[in-house]
RNA sequence: GGCCCAUUCGUCUAGUGGCCUAGGACACCGCCCUCUCACGGCGGCGGCACGGGUUCGAAUCCCGUAUGGGCCUCCA
């Protein structure tokens, strides 16, 4: 088995792309086969190298990795599509030879009047096939003549076109509705759909699993595949995912790239955990499951017919379950990076990290991202007893009947101690409940707001 | 507009003709725990899009309708 995830690198990795990544390498390494990253870089105007290192980095931080792409050597390479510009072009001449293919020298303003017209009468856009009988002297003459032309693929006329999707089951189209597709620009280079079928063929993949946006694409590849003598492989259609209003999920509905998510502090076995379980699941009710045992469990027969809306509340959830059973000192140095940024951290140091893993049990279960730790622990770093008054919430606190004998109490005795630690604290504290007969919640909530300026936060324990 | 695809709680799903009085998870609500915000535990709310068939029996099979999505680009 050999499949492939084929991104196109003009921007950054989407989360709906993660998860076609995510499905295919499931597959591949279930099965044992091989997992390939194809870059897609034909569209010269918009592809970038920036964006392709993202997307590989991305890709690896996920924990997918690949066996063949454009930075590791395989049999089937070279793997970015820029640089197999030959091999589209020997194609296409097999396939002009055998009148499979023939110039087009329509004009884009031609072809988009005419498309306007279709839109405008109702008729479904698709080439007139205006060029499909100019005879070869002829379009050899006009080309001669200095005219740009592109070359289509001759779709057959009248012929149902199945194939039986992994996913949905039988597909069939009828050639009919299918417009002869530019399979070579004027400037020479190739188009989607045939740079995708030379080149899978050519890498042997067997299963092309892909996003639902393809299934209409599919039956034209199926046709070049046959021109050009070479076997489909299985197709597995994936339902896109949603944002809440149940349209393709985009920037407007917020985070959507996979860095998006890095840089706000998702681990990344939650965001493929998550994104497992949109469209899959291992059934039994089970859904806490690490990439291996998803990879153990996936079926690509299993995947759900219907699109899934993106849900950020339960990848926050799976969030706060991995940061629990991470271990603390990847942990501590993953969230350094936000008390940096933060300002309370200012040289990455193993002390730093030592101390970040301290810090740890105040902030694990209690937040959803490791973004949030910094805030949850400010206390520590920001102390203004000034400032804090000045807050509603902690005034409240300490308006309350007895909260300043308390803390008048607490200082007093903390000063005796001559330090703060846990066992001073704890006797510290009896003192006080003896000398002011407070107890419960009306002892130490003015002693939390007293000693971290703050009406909430983590277990007075653990904060002293 | 045409073609293709889909439709189980708000969301992700289990379910493949009787085990379904439709199960789980997230979210939400309540209770418990508790110095607070959280975590955690327990409980609750909530769904088979609609209409016809087929069948002794349908969430499950068929048809239609509605709704949603995709494609119809010299973008991938």
């Amino acid at each position: 088995m050999r499949v492939r995830f084929a991104p196109s690198p003009t921007g950054q990795l989407h989360v709906g792309n993660a998860r076609t990544a995510l499905f295919n390498w499931l597959l591949a390494r279930r099965h044992d086969g091989t997992f390939l990253l194809r870059i897609e870089d034909t569209d010269a105007e918009r592809s970038t190298r920036e964006s392709e290192r993202g997307i590989l980095d991305d890709l690896r931080w996920l924990g997918l990795d690949w066996d063949e792409g454009p930075d590791v050597d395989g049999l089937h390479g070279p793997y970015r599509q820029s640089e197999r510009l030959h091999l589209y072009a020997s194609y296409a001449n097999e396939l002009l030879a055998a009148d499979h293919a023939y110039h087009c020298f329509c004009s884009i303003t031609r072809l988009e009047a005419e498309r306007q017209a279709d839109l405008a009468a109702g008729r479904p856009p698709m080439y007139k096939g205006t060029c499909r009988a100019l005879s070869r002297s002829e379009s050899h003459a006009r080309t001669e003549a200095g005219e740009r032309s592109v070359v289509r693929f001759r779709v057959p006329e009248r012929e149902e076109v199945k194939f039986l999707d992994l996913v949905r089951g039988q597909v069939t189209f009828n050639t009919d509705v299918i417009g002869d597709p530019v399979i070579v620009r004027s400037d020479g280079r190739p188009q989607y759909n045939f740079a995708v079928v030379v080149d899978d063929a050519l890498m042997e993949i067997t299963h092309v699993i892909r996003g639902e946006d393809h299934i209409s694409n599919t039956p034209r590849q199926i046709l070049i595949y046959r021109a050009l003598g070479f076997t489909p492989p299985e197709f597995a259609h994936l339902a896109l995912v949603m944002g809440p209003d149940h349209t393709p999920l985009s920037k407007r509905h917020g985070a959507t790239s996979v860095a998006e998510f890095r840089a706000r502090g998702f681990l990344p076995e939650a965001l493929t955990n998550y994104l497992a379980l949109i469209g899959w699941s291992p059934g039994h009710g089970e859904e806490l499951l690490e990439i291996g045992e998803l990879a153990r469990r996936f079926a690509i027969e299993d995947v759900g017919h219907s699109s899934g809306v993106f849900d950020p509340e339960k990848l926050a959830w799976m969030n706060r379950h991995y940061m629990k059973v991470a271990a603390p000192a990847r942990l501590a140095a993953e969230a350094l990076t936000y008390f940096v940024a933060r300002g309370f951290v200012t040289r990455r140091t193993d002390a730093a990290v030592d101390f970040v893993v301290s810090l740890l049990p105040m902030a694990v279960g209690s937040v959803d991202r490791l973004e949030e730790i910094p805030e949850r622990v400010r206390f520590l770093f920001e102390f203004d007893s000034g400032s804090a008054l000045a807050r509603a919430d902690v005034a409240e606190v300490v308006s309350e009947p007895g909260a300043r004998a308390v803390i008048a109490a607490l200082a007093e005795e903390l000063r005796a101690a001559g330090r703060l630690d846990r066992e001073t604290f704890r006797a510290a504290a009896a003192r006080v409940k003896q000398r002011t007969g407070q107890k419960g919640r009306a002892l130490f909530h003015p002693i939390r707001v007293a000693l971290t300026g703050e009406a909430g936060g983590p277990e007075l324990d653990l904060a002293v």
